[in-house]
DNA sequence: GTTGGATATATCGTTTCGATATAGACATAT
DNA sequence: ATATGTCTATATCGAAACGATATATCCAAC
Protein backbone atom coordinates (compact mmCIF):
# COMPACT_ATOMS: atom_id res chain seq x y z
CA UNK A 1 0.00 0.00 0.00
CA UNK A 2 2.81 2.53 1.13
CA UNK A 3 5.18 1.54 -1.54
CA UNK A 4 2.79 2.00 -4.34
CA UNK A 5 1.58 5.36 -3.19
CA UNK A 6 5.27 6.09 -2.44
CA UNK A 7 6.15 4.74 -6.44
CA UNK A 8 3.14 6.67 -7.14
CA UNK A 9 4.24 10.21 -6.27
CA UNK A 10 7.61 9.63 -7.18
CA UNK A 11 6.50 8.84 -10.64
CA UNK A 12 5.88 12.91 -11.34
CA UNK A 13 9.38 14.00 -9.81
CA UNK A 14 11.91 12.73 -7.31
CA UNK A 15 11.84 14.13 -4.19
CA UNK A 16 13.02 13.12 -0.45
CA UNK A 17 11.42 11.32 2.59
CA UNK A 18 10.35 13.54 4.37
CA UNK A 19 8.40 15.25 1.54
CA UNK A 20 6.71 12.29 0.35
CA UNK A 21 5.18 12.21 4.15
CA UNK A 22 4.04 15.52 3.75
CA UNK A 23 2.64 15.07 0.07
CA UNK A 24 0.89 11.81 1.87
CA UNK A 25 -0.60 13.22 4.23
CA UNK A 26 -1.95 16.53 2.52
CA UNK A 27 -4.73 13.58 0.57
CA UNK A 28 -6.00 13.94 4.04
CA UNK A 29 -6.63 10.54 4.66
CA UNK A 30 -3.51 9.11 5.81
CA UNK A 31 -1.22 10.53 8.17
CA UNK A 32 1.86 8.47 7.56
CA UNK A 33 4.15 7.58 10.33
CA UNK A 34 8.06 7.80 10.19
CA UNK A 35 7.96 3.94 11.40
CA UNK A 36 6.35 2.87 8.52
CA UNK A 37 7.90 5.95 5.45
CA UNK A 38 11.83 4.65 6.38
CA UNK A 39 11.01 0.39 6.21
CA UNK A 40 8.98 1.04 2.84
CA UNK A 41 11.90 3.66 1.38
CA UNK A 42 14.22 0.19 2.42
CA UNK A 43 12.12 -2.21 0.42
CA UNK A 44 11.75 -0.20 -2.54
CA UNK A 45 15.55 0.62 -3.01
CA UNK A 46 16.18 -3.13 -2.61
CA UNK A 47 13.68 -4.55 -4.87
CA UNK A 48 14.91 -1.86 -7.67
CA UNK A 49 12.35 0.14 -7.55
CA UNK A 50 13.67 3.62 -6.70
CA UNK A 51 17.38 4.83 -6.15
CA UNK A 52 18.61 7.52 -3.97
CA UNK A 53 21.17 10.22 -4.31
CA UNK A 54 22.75 12.05 -1.34
CA UNK A 55 21.20 15.70 -1.91
CA UNK A 56 22.72 18.23 0.83
CA UNK A 57 22.86 18.06 4.56
CA UNK A 58 20.69 15.05 5.75
CA UNK A 59 18.41 15.06 2.88
CA UNK A 60 18.42 12.05 0.43
CA UNK A 61 15.91 12.59 -2.45
CA UNK A 62 14.64 9.71 -4.31
CA UNK A 63 14.12 8.95 -7.90
CA UNK A 64 12.15 5.63 -9.20
CA UNK A 65 13.74 3.66 -11.85
CA UNK A 66 12.49 1.86 -14.58
CA UNK A 67 12.09 -1.42 -12.52
CA UNK A 68 9.87 0.70 -10.27
CA UNK A 69 7.82 1.95 -13.37
CA UNK A 70 7.03 -1.45 -13.91
CA UNK A 71 6.46 -2.20 -10.92
CA UNK A 72 3.98 0.71 -10.10
CA UNK A 73 2.14 0.02 -13.73
CA UNK A 74 1.44 -3.74 -12.64
CA UNK A 75 0.02 -2.62 -9.07
CA UNK A 76 -2.39 0.21 -10.37
CA UNK A 77 -3.51 -1.80 -13.31
CA UNK A 78 -4.06 -5.20 -11.09
CA UNK A 79 -7.43 -4.83 -9.26
CA UNK A 80 -7.32 -7.00 -6.13
CA UNK A 81 -9.69 -10.21 -5.95
CA UNK A 82 -11.32 -9.67 -2.84
CA UNK A 83 -12.84 -6.24 -2.02
CA UNK A 84 -10.93 -3.37 -1.22
CA UNK A 85 -10.00 -1.60 1.73
CA UNK A 86 -10.75 2.27 1.86
CA UNK A 87 -7.12 3.00 2.36
CA UNK A 88 -6.50 0.82 -1.16
CA UNK A 89 -9.29 2.54 -3.19
CA UNK A 90 -8.16 5.90 -2.04
CA UNK A 91 -4.75 5.90 -2.36
CA UNK A 92 -5.43 3.77 -6.17
CA UNK A 93 -8.19 6.85 -6.98
CA UNK A 94 -4.68 9.36 -6.08
CA UNK A 95 -3.19 7.48 -9.05
CA UNK A 96 -5.59 7.09 -11.31
CA UNK A 97 -4.75 9.87 -13.58
CA UNK A 98 -2.01 7.25 -14.72
CA UNK A 99 -4.39 4.56 -15.85
CA UNK A 100 -5.86 4.67 -19.39
CA UNK A 101 -8.92 6.59 -19.07
CA UNK A 102 -11.31 4.12 -20.04
CA UNK A 103 -10.25 1.47 -17.34
CA UNK A 104 -11.44 4.56 -14.86
CA UNK A 105 -14.37 4.27 -15.11
CA UNK A 106 -14.24 0.36 -14.52
CA UNK A 107 -12.53 0.81 -10.94
CA UNK A 108 -14.86 3.83 -9.60
CA UNK A 109 -18.00 1.42 -10.80
CA UNK A 110 -16.24 -1.49 -8.92
CA UNK A 111 -15.61 0.36 -5.84
CA UNK A 112 -19.89 1.71 -6.00
CA UNK A 113 -20.77 -1.47 -6.10
CA UNK A 114 -18.91 -2.68 -2.90
CA UNK A 115 -19.74 0.49 -1.04
CA UNK A 116 -23.31 -0.35 -1.92
CA UNK A 117 -23.63 -4.01 -0.41
CA UNK A 118 -22.12 -2.36 2.51
CA UNK A 119 -24.58 0.03 2.66
CA UNK A 120 -27.33 -3.00 2.05
CA UNK A 121 -25.95 -4.82 4.83
CA UNK A 122 -25.13 -2.12 7.53
CA UNK A 123 -29.10 -1.37 7.12
CA UNK A 124 -30.23 -4.72 8.28
CA UNK A 125 -27.13 -3.94 11.06
CA UNK A 126 -28.88 -1.16 12.03
CA UNK A 127 -33.18 -2.09 12.05
CA UNK A 128 -31.67 -5.09 14.10
CA UNK A 129 -29.99 -2.83 16.61
CA UNK A 130 -32.76 -0.49 16.65
CA UNK A 131 -35.00 -2.68 18.24
CA UNK A 132 -33.11 -4.60 20.25
CA UNK A 133 -31.65 -1.17 22.21
CA UNK A 134 -30.75 -1.00 25.71
CA UNK A 135 -30.16 2.70 27.14
CA UNK A 136 -26.66 2.21 27.22
CA UNK A 137 -26.03 1.63 23.15
CA UNK A 138 -27.12 4.93 22.45
CA UNK A 139 -23.49 5.99 21.41
CA UNK A 140 -22.89 2.89 19.35
CA UNK A 141 -26.26 3.30 17.60
CA UNK A 142 -25.30 6.63 16.22
CA UNK A 143 -21.82 5.49 15.58
CA UNK A 144 -23.85 2.54 13.07
CA UNK A 145 -26.25 5.71 11.84
CA UNK A 146 -23.19 7.68 11.27
CA UNK A 147 -21.07 5.02 8.96
CA UNK A 148 -23.65 4.50 7.18
CA UNK A 149 -24.21 8.08 6.39
CA UNK A 150 -20.86 8.18 5.39
CA UNK A 151 -21.11 5.34 2.81
CA UNK A 152 -23.85 7.12 1.36
CA UNK A 153 -22.16 10.11 1.08
CA UNK A 154 -19.11 8.58 -0.47
CA UNK A 155 -21.29 6.36 -3.23
CA UNK A 156 -22.97 9.90 -3.92
CA UNK A 157 -19.68 11.55 -4.76
CA UNK A 158 -18.63 8.80 -6.61
CA UNK A 159 -21.16 9.24 -8.84
CA UNK A 160 -20.12 12.62 -9.01
CA UNK A 161 -16.60 11.73 -10.24
CA UNK A 162 -17.93 9.07 -12.41
CA UNK A 163 -20.32 11.48 -14.03
CA UNK A 164 -16.95 13.82 -14.62
CA UNK B 1 -7.56 0.25 20.87
CA UNK B 2 -8.58 -3.65 20.12
CA UNK B 3 -8.36 -4.39 24.03
CA UNK B 4 -10.02 -1.49 24.87
CA UNK B 5 -13.12 -1.95 22.56
CA UNK B 6 -13.09 -5.77 23.57
CA UNK B 7 -13.18 -5.10 27.45
CA UNK B 8 -15.86 -2.78 26.40
CA UNK B 9 -18.44 -4.86 24.92
CA UNK B 10 -17.40 -7.47 27.81
CA UNK B 11 -18.67 -4.92 30.04
CA UNK B 12 -22.13 -6.11 28.76
CA UNK B 13 -22.30 -9.41 29.40
CA UNK B 14 -19.44 -12.60 28.36
CA UNK B 15 -18.93 -13.23 24.38
CA UNK B 16 -16.68 -15.74 22.33
CA UNK B 17 -14.36 -14.61 19.89
CA UNK B 18 -16.19 -14.60 17.07
CA UNK B 19 -19.10 -12.88 18.46
CA UNK B 20 -16.72 -10.10 19.74
CA UNK B 21 -15.19 -9.39 16.05
CA UNK B 22 -18.95 -9.49 14.77
CA UNK B 23 -19.99 -6.64 17.07
CA UNK B 24 -17.26 -4.68 16.31
CA UNK B 25 -17.61 -5.40 12.88
CA UNK B 26 -21.38 -4.16 13.15
CA UNK B 27 -20.20 -0.67 14.16
CA UNK B 28 -19.62 0.05 10.22
CA UNK B 29 -15.98 1.18 10.88
CA UNK B 30 -13.80 -1.12 11.58
CA UNK B 31 -13.54 -4.89 10.17
CA UNK B 32 -11.04 -6.58 12.42
CA UNK B 33 -9.16 -9.13 11.47
CA UNK B 34 -8.33 -12.66 13.18
CA UNK B 35 -4.84 -12.02 12.99
CA UNK B 36 -6.15 -9.05 15.40
CA UNK B 37 -8.31 -10.56 17.70
CA UNK B 38 -6.66 -13.54 19.02
CA UNK B 39 -3.64 -11.89 19.87
CA UNK B 40 -5.59 -9.43 21.67
CA UNK B 41 -7.06 -11.69 23.91
CA UNK B 42 -4.44 -13.88 24.75
CA UNK B 43 -2.82 -10.21 26.07
CA UNK B 44 -6.04 -9.17 28.25
CA UNK B 45 -6.28 -13.14 29.42
CA UNK B 46 -1.89 -12.35 30.46
CA UNK B 47 -3.33 -9.46 32.17
CA UNK B 48 -5.96 -11.13 33.94
CA UNK B 49 -8.02 -8.58 32.53
CA UNK B 50 -10.55 -11.37 31.15
CA UNK B 51 -10.91 -15.25 31.80
CA UNK B 52 -12.07 -17.53 29.39
CA UNK B 53 -14.26 -20.65 29.98
CA UNK B 54 -14.74 -23.54 27.48
CA UNK B 55 -18.31 -23.81 26.74
CA UNK B 56 -19.26 -26.13 23.49
CA UNK B 57 -17.92 -27.39 20.64
CA UNK B 58 -14.65 -24.99 20.27
CA UNK B 59 -16.32 -21.63 21.74
CA UNK B 60 -14.69 -20.14 24.69
CA UNK B 61 -16.78 -17.91 26.43
CA UNK B 62 -14.91 -14.91 27.49
CA UNK B 63 -15.65 -12.62 30.84
CA UNK B 64 -14.37 -9.55 32.14
CA UNK B 65 -12.64 -9.43 35.77
CA UNK B 66 -12.54 -6.91 38.32
CA UNK B 67 -9.06 -6.12 37.20
CA UNK B 68 -10.39 -5.77 33.76
CA UNK B 69 -13.09 -3.77 34.69
CA UNK B 70 -10.50 -1.31 36.55
CA UNK B 71 -8.33 -1.56 33.52
CA UNK B 72 -11.38 -0.71 31.13
CA UNK B 73 -12.57 2.10 33.45
CA UNK B 74 -8.91 3.93 33.07
CA UNK B 75 -8.82 3.71 29.42
CA UNK B 76 -11.64 5.28 29.01
CA UNK B 77 -11.53 8.35 31.23
CA UNK B 78 -8.07 8.86 30.56
CA UNK B 79 -8.20 10.84 26.81
CA UNK B 80 -4.50 10.97 25.32
CA UNK B 81 -2.04 13.75 25.47
CA UNK B 82 -2.01 13.63 21.58
CA UNK B 83 -4.58 14.42 18.90
CA UNK B 84 -6.97 11.20 18.74
CA UNK B 85 -6.70 8.72 15.99
CA UNK B 86 -10.46 8.46 13.90
CA UNK B 87 -10.48 4.84 15.01
CA UNK B 88 -9.43 5.44 18.28
CA UNK B 89 -12.42 8.61 18.57
CA UNK B 90 -15.11 6.25 17.21
CA UNK B 91 -14.10 3.20 19.76
CA UNK B 92 -13.87 5.93 22.46
CA UNK B 93 -17.34 6.91 22.06
CA UNK B 94 -19.12 3.96 21.39
CA UNK B 95 -18.46 3.29 25.15
CA UNK B 96 -18.73 6.71 26.08
CA UNK B 97 -22.51 5.22 27.97
CA UNK B 98 -19.70 4.12 30.13
CA UNK B 99 -18.59 7.32 31.17
CA UNK B 100 -20.89 9.99 33.86
CA UNK B 101 -22.95 11.84 31.27
CA UNK B 102 -21.01 15.64 32.30
CA UNK B 103 -17.40 14.24 31.34
CA UNK B 104 -19.17 13.29 27.57
CA UNK B 105 -19.76 16.31 26.30
CA UNK B 106 -15.92 17.53 27.28
CA UNK B 107 -14.74 14.33 24.71
CA UNK B 108 -17.08 15.31 21.79
CA UNK B 109 -16.13 19.09 22.29
CA UNK B 110 -12.19 18.09 22.29
CA UNK B 111 -12.98 15.80 19.13
CA UNK B 112 -14.84 18.83 17.66
CA UNK B 113 -11.85 21.13 18.37
CA UNK B 114 -9.39 18.83 16.68
CA UNK B 115 -11.16 18.17 13.60
CA UNK B 116 -11.80 21.92 12.87
CA UNK B 117 -8.00 21.91 12.61
CA UNK B 118 -7.73 19.61 10.61
CA UNK B 119 -10.18 20.91 8.52
CA UNK B 120 -8.76 24.22 8.28
CA UNK B 121 -5.20 22.80 7.08
CA UNK B 122 -7.02 21.02 4.99
CA UNK B 123 -8.45 24.09 3.51
CA UNK B 124 -5.29 25.94 3.09
CA UNK B 125 -3.67 23.01 1.75
CA UNK B 126 -6.48 22.94 -0.80
CA UNK B 127 -6.22 26.08 -2.26
CA UNK B 128 -2.63 25.85 -2.75
CA UNK B 129 -2.97 22.60 -4.44
CA UNK B 130 -5.95 24.04 -6.89
CA UNK B 131 -3.87 27.08 -7.36
CA UNK B 132 -0.66 24.59 -8.91
CA UNK B 133 -2.97 22.03 -11.23
CA UNK B 134 -1.40 19.73 -13.41
CA UNK B 135 -4.08 17.86 -14.91
CA UNK B 136 -2.90 14.40 -13.58
CA UNK B 137 -3.78 15.81 -10.08
CA UNK B 138 -7.50 15.90 -10.82
CA UNK B 139 -8.25 12.99 -8.82
CA UNK B 140 -5.98 13.84 -5.75
CA UNK B 141 -7.78 17.15 -5.61
CA UNK B 142 -11.04 15.07 -5.84
CA UNK B 143 -9.69 13.63 -3.03
CA UNK B 144 -8.76 16.12 -1.16
CA UNK B 145 -12.22 17.70 -1.57
CA UNK B 146 -14.07 14.73 -0.56
CA UNK B 147 -11.77 14.42 2.45
CA UNK B 148 -12.70 18.10 3.53
CA UNK B 149 -16.29 17.32 3.21
CA UNK B 150 -16.41 14.15 5.06
CA UNK B 151 -14.37 16.15 8.38
CA UNK B 152 -17.18 18.69 7.48
CA UNK B 153 -19.61 16.05 7.76
CA UNK B 154 -18.07 14.75 11.09
CA UNK B 155 -18.02 17.97 12.55
CA UNK B 156 -21.99 18.59 12.17
CA UNK B 157 -23.25 15.00 12.94
CA UNK B 158 -20.93 15.63 16.52
CA UNK B 159 -22.59 18.83 16.62
CA UNK B 160 -26.01 17.02 16.39
CA UNK B 161 -24.72 14.40 19.19
CA UNK B 162 -23.59 16.89 21.30
CA UNK B 163 -26.96 18.77 20.98
CA UNK B 164 -28.77 15.25 22.57
C1' DG C 1 28.11 31.89 20.19
C1' DT C 2 24.27 29.71 21.96
C1' DT C 3 19.55 28.65 22.42
C1' DG C 4 15.41 27.03 20.09
C1' DG C 5 12.50 25.64 16.39
C1' DA C 6 11.78 23.59 11.86
C1' DT C 7 13.43 20.09 8.86
C1' DA C 8 15.00 15.41 8.08
C1' DT C 9 16.44 10.54 8.68
C1' DA C 10 16.36 6.50 11.43
C1' DT C 11 15.16 2.65 14.66
C1' DC C 12 12.71 0.07 18.44
C1' DG C 13 8.94 -2.57 20.27
C1' DT C 14 4.15 -3.39 19.60
C1' DT C 15 -0.18 -3.70 17.19
C1' DT C 16 -2.77 -4.79 13.25
C1' DC C 17 -3.35 -6.93 8.89
C1' DG C 18 -4.26 -10.51 5.36
C1' DA C 19 -3.87 -15.18 4.24
C1' DT C 20 -4.21 -19.63 5.56
C1' DA C 21 -4.89 -23.91 8.43
C1' DT C 22 -7.84 -26.62 11.10
C1' DA C 23 -11.91 -28.43 13.13
C1' DG C 24 -16.61 -28.91 15.07
C1' DA C 25 -21.84 -28.45 13.92
C1' DC C 26 -25.37 -29.26 11.10
C1' DA C 27 -28.04 -29.79 6.96
C1' DT C 28 -28.65 -32.12 2.33
C1' DA C 29 -27.70 -35.34 -1.05
C1' DT C 30 -26.04 -40.17 -2.32
C1' DA D 1 -24.51 -44.49 7.14
C1' DT D 2 -21.73 -41.55 4.89
C1' DA D 3 -19.97 -38.30 1.98
C1' DT D 4 -20.27 -33.17 0.75
C1' DG D 5 -20.62 -28.64 1.72
C1' DT D 6 -21.36 -24.48 4.36
C1' DC D 7 -21.30 -21.86 8.40
C1' DT D 8 -19.24 -21.15 12.77
C1' DA D 9 -15.06 -20.81 15.44
C1' DT D 10 -10.21 -20.74 17.05
C1' DA D 11 -5.51 -20.20 15.87
C1' DT D 12 -0.96 -18.92 13.78
C1' DC D 13 2.46 -16.91 10.45
C1' DG D 14 4.98 -13.32 8.14
C1' DA D 15 4.65 -8.73 6.82
C1' DA D 16 3.03 -3.98 7.18
C1' DA D 17 1.99 -0.01 9.82
C1' DC D 18 1.98 2.47 14.08
C1' DG D 19 3.62 5.55 17.95
C1' DA D 20 7.41 7.05 20.51
C1' DT D 21 11.83 8.41 20.61
C1' DA D 22 16.72 9.48 19.24
C1' DT D 23 19.65 12.09 16.58
C1' DA D 24 21.50 15.37 13.22
C1' DT D 25 21.37 19.60 10.35
C1' DC D 26 20.03 24.06 9.16
C1' DC D 27 18.86 28.68 10.28
C1' DA D 28 17.09 32.58 12.64
C1' DA D 29 16.85 35.46 16.82
C1' DC D 30 18.79 36.84 20.93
Amino acid sequence: MLDFAILGLLMERPRHGYELRRALGELGFWKVSFGSLYPSLRRLEKRGAIKATKVSGRRKAYEITREGIAIFDTLLSTNPEATETDRGFQVRLAFLGHLPSDRRIQVMDRRRRELSTQLKTAREILIEARSATKNEDRYRIALMEHSMQSTEADIAWLDGLVAA
